[in-house]
DNA sequence: GGTGACTTGATGTCCTTTTTTCATGCGTAC
DNA sequence: GTACGCATGAAAAAAGGACATCAAGTCACC
């Protein structure tokens, strides 16, 4: 299958007879070319649907107008809500968006980068995947000059701008909800340990139960790789803990899902026996049922924010310093944990 | 903030006293060289850490290896598969992907669809928007021979080729199996009536009746704008009906979500008053209580197969005649239709 | 010394944009 | 009236990176 041709500034001159520089001014508007001249090569480039070329342009100028954003997976409803707010700025700024997804895996996390980097992207915008466990590719990618930030999943030793949420304050208040509902031994369900937000819901988790002078029990807290089966083995073990938890925080809502539709099949009730809650605020999560008390996190405004940001600073809009943007997230208790 | 400098085939020539074509071909390992010059430019190379600018080749072979992808949106869980799809396989055969959303609008679909043409994509991938009545941009996308699939929103006019999913049998399926599960008065709620996913379902959807010798009823017929608001009037008009329908195909989830929720609302029980099913199969259909019976469509094979047979047509490995692939649904019978 | 094989170099192309150079015409001054 | 200079408009050239094509260089061997 064949492409069909583009109409080239080369083109236009050769049907009007002047030099190809004639054309290009003509195109911006130059001053210094007749208004006649001017007039007519414009009229000619609309008539024979004339586009420059971006790919020459962008050769030229090195710069290609395009960003890079690199999410864990698309189909996650809070990346797909980022990327959805990357798009909508980025365009407004006039720039393209070239969308990958590492699949949660630090091969293929790599692997985008490059390619990224070979199309000659201005920037790139990464959230990490949940194996990414050494940053050599983050450092090359500083090492190169090549700008980038990080939101949501980063890490905090790269000296670059990070757009996150105050992930300790929304497991806080998570946490401290529970408290409040009468819930004394509330297991935390965690992610890979590695992962930044699995660690910051932990410190929030930890310092609400600090404060209700309740002790940190090792045995209360889980780890879970996120596979649906995993989540699942956690389930069970919660629902073999004798006695039961009062309370479960689980660090994101599908993983809640999962304890959720396996308590529910061995008759476990939330939240009469234990209350439940998540974090992200998945549109899944308001209609399960019971509805799943969570935090919220908009994606959206986290995109807008991180590529605001990151096109301040490559449009000299602002200083290069790598600054830290942090969300506020927001409690949103449901029935899940309405035990009072 | 600067971009890093890039290393080129000049500055390695430079380095090593040789001509640009001579480390070209290195690089491409001809065989027309010295075996010792070649050993010494992939080397001086690979320490320098040379990246081909894709741009410049791009730019000479005049193919970015870049396809363009418009879908309504991105935060829709089933677009989301599908462009996951689409870039899973666009990369396994060396293709970059943009990405853009028209947010419903055709405004927006014609600004993205310039956009990527301007920016040279090889080809374009198009899932129509709820606005788009019109087809004059599809008519000069096709005029100006730039290859480019349809896929689930599409347009039968327009000699391309199409990926869809068998909307009539699936809503056959699942009105078939309303009826079988004893409701004869079954409502059909369609979306906007331009859109092809609209009319196909009520294709099939008539059919079943007729099968059953049921007569078609237009009162039986609703049409929301799919905005959460008119679902809800939707579902207020029907809880007014009397006597209530005994059962309702909502033509997509998050339709029959809203209707739902609502219903619960107002103490309508489903699906002992009223069956209830939907279409696509989101994850939230699965956890909404009752869970939700609907038809299953695989985005992620649609947007594989979609990507897959562009690229074969890009790549000339099959013919450009414009062919419709056409996927199958799976009925998912679910509590919410369970009247027996 | 000449021929052929084997390597390498130079140049042109892709397309746009910017800079430099050139040409024309007009006006002024001698 | 001629010569010079300046202003203006337009053409030519160069840059940006990769690569194909054609040209030329070197070496060895007969």
């Amino acid at each position: 299958m064949k492409k069909g041709h583009q109409v080239t500034m080369k083109e236009i001159a050769k049907k009007l007879g002047v030099s190809v520089s004639t054309v290009s001014r003509a195109l911006k508007d130059s001053p210094e070319l007749h208004e006649e001249t001017k007039r007519k090569i414009v009229e000619a480039a609309k008539e024979m649907n004339y586009q420059p070329n971006l790919l020459a342009q962008s050769l030229r100028i090195s710069r290609t107008k395009t960003l890079g954003v690199i999410v864990p997976e698309i189909t996650s409803h809070f990346f797909a809500s980022c990327i959805s707010g990357i798009q909508d700025f980025a365009n407004k700024r006039g720039y393209n968006v070239m969308i990958c997804q590492s699949n949660e895996s630090i091969d293929q996390e790599i692997a985008n980068i490059k390619t990224l980097v070979a199309s000659q992207v201005d920037a790139l915008m990464i959230s990490l995947s949940r194996e990414t466990n050494h940053y050599e590719h983050l450092f090359e990618l500083y090492n190169r000059e090549i700008p980038f930030v990080l939101f949501d999943r980063v890490q905090e030793d790269i000296p670059v701008s990070k757009v996150t949420f105050n992930d300790a304050g929304g497991a806080y208040q998570v946490t401290n909800h529970l408290l409040e509902s009468g819930c004394r031994s509330i297991v935390y369900v965690s992610g890979p340990e590695d992962l930044y937000i699995s660690k910051k819901r932990k410190e929030g988790y930890l310092k609400a139960l600090k404060e209700y002078g309740i002790e940190e029990n090792p045995e209360f807290i889980k780890v879970t790789d996120l596979t649906e089966a995993d989540n699942i083995r956690i389930a069970k073990e919660i629902a073999a803990m004798d006695p039961l938890p009062d309370g479960v925080f689980c660090m994101i809502d599908p993983l809640a899902v999962d304890v959720l539709t396996y308590w529910k099949s061995v008759g476990i009730k939330v939240p009469e026996q234990i209350a439940l809650a998540g974090f992200t605020n998945n549109p899944t999560s308001a209609v399960v049922e019971p509805p799943l008390t969570t935090v919220s996190q908009p994606g959206y405004e986290m995109g807008k924010l991180a590529v605001s940001h990151l096109l301040d600073q490559l449009d000299g809009l602002v200083s290069d310093d790598p600054i830290s943007i942090v969300l506020d997230t927001t409690l949103v208790p449901r029935k899940s944990s309405q035990r009072i």
